[in-house]
DNA sequence: ATGTGGCCTCCAGTTACTGGAGGGTCAAGG
DNA sequence: CCTTGACCCTCCAGTAACTGGAGGCCACAT
C-alpha cells in the first residue's frame, strides 16, 4: 500500500502519517523507487493512532499506548493508568473550560451589544485585580 | 517600575512581559540603563491582558479588545461580537472534551486494571474503523 | 571588593502538525 | 513516444504562546 491508501483508509492526512514516521511511532518499509510501502501491520497501527489521537491522547500517550498494544504480556493495569491520567487531565481542562464558559456567558448576557461604548465585559478586564 | 514590580502586580511572569513587548502589545519606556520602566497605564494593561488571558482569549483576541478599551467611541457590539465568537469555541471545545470524556471513562471503568493483559481501552483503540 | 539579586538580549525548544517549494514516478490517453 | 495529471519524495519554515537557559550588565548592601 502506499500512502495515498493508508491516508484513505486511517482518515490520516498523508503529511501526519509521514510526521509520525519522523518521529518513530511506525517504519513502513520502502520501495525501490523510495515509496514508502505499507503493510497491513502499519496500516492498523495509524487507525489505532487515529483513534487514539482523537481520543485526546498525546504523541507521547500514543507511544506508550502503542508499545501496550504490541506487548502480549502487558498489564491492563499499565493501560488503565495512562488512559486514567489522561481522563484526570480532561477533566481538569473541562472544569477551566466551565469557569471560563461561566464568567464570560454572564458577561456576554449583561453587554447591551449595541453602538454605545459602555460595556461590563471590558469593565471587568480593566477592572484591578483584587489583592 | 520595573518589569518586576508589574509582575507581582499582574501575576504575569517577567518572561510573558518580555514576550508581550515583543509582539507590541504594551511598549514601556527604557531606563538610561536600558531596563523598561512601567507606567501606571502598562501596568493597567498588563492586569488587563491577564484577566483576559486568563478567560482564554487569544493573544490576537487581546490585541482586538485592547485596542477597543483605549477607543472611547467603541460600540460595545464590537466587544460583544469578539466575547461571544470566543465562547463559542469554548463551547466548542466543551463538547469535544465531553465526547472524549464520555468514551474514555467508559472504557476506563470496562478495564479490570490488573496484571493480566486484556484490555478493552486497548480493543477499542485497535478495532478497525468502521467504514 | 564582593556577593546577591534583578535586569538585559538572543537562541532554542515545546506540541502536533501544516503549507509550500522543488522535483522524481507512474499509468493512461493521444 | 510523449505528455499530462495524480501521486510520491525531501527539506524548510511557520503556527500559539510562551519557557528555559546562556552569557553578561547593573544596583545595592556588606
Amino acid at each position: 500500500m502506499n500512502i495515498g491508501d493508508v491516508s484513505a483508509r486511517s482518515g490520516l492526512p498523508v503529511k501526519t502519517i509521514r510526521y509520525y514516521e519522523d518521529i518513530g511511532l511506525i517504519s513502513p518499509l520502502r520501495d525501490t523507487n523510495g515509496y514508502r510501502s505499507f503493510r497491513e501491520r502499519e496500516a492498523h497501527m495509524l487507525s489505532f493512532l487515529g483513534r487514539a489521537r482523537a481520543l485526546g491522547f498525546t504523541i507521547e500517550d500514543c507511544r506508550t499506548l502503542l508499545a501496550l498494544y504490541n506487548d502480549e504480556t502487558r498489564a491492563s493495569a499499565d493501560v488503565k493508568m495512562v488512559a486514567r491520567e489522561h481522563l484526570d487531565r480532561i477533566e481538569a481542562k473541562m472544569a477551566d473550560l466551565k469557569a471560563m464558559h461561566d464568567t464570560l456567558s454572564h458577561l456576554v448576557r449583561a453587554c447591551a451589544g449595541d453602538d454605545r461604548p459602555d460595556c461590563p465585559i471590558l469593565e471587568d478586564l480593566g477592572r484591578t485585580a483584587p489583592n
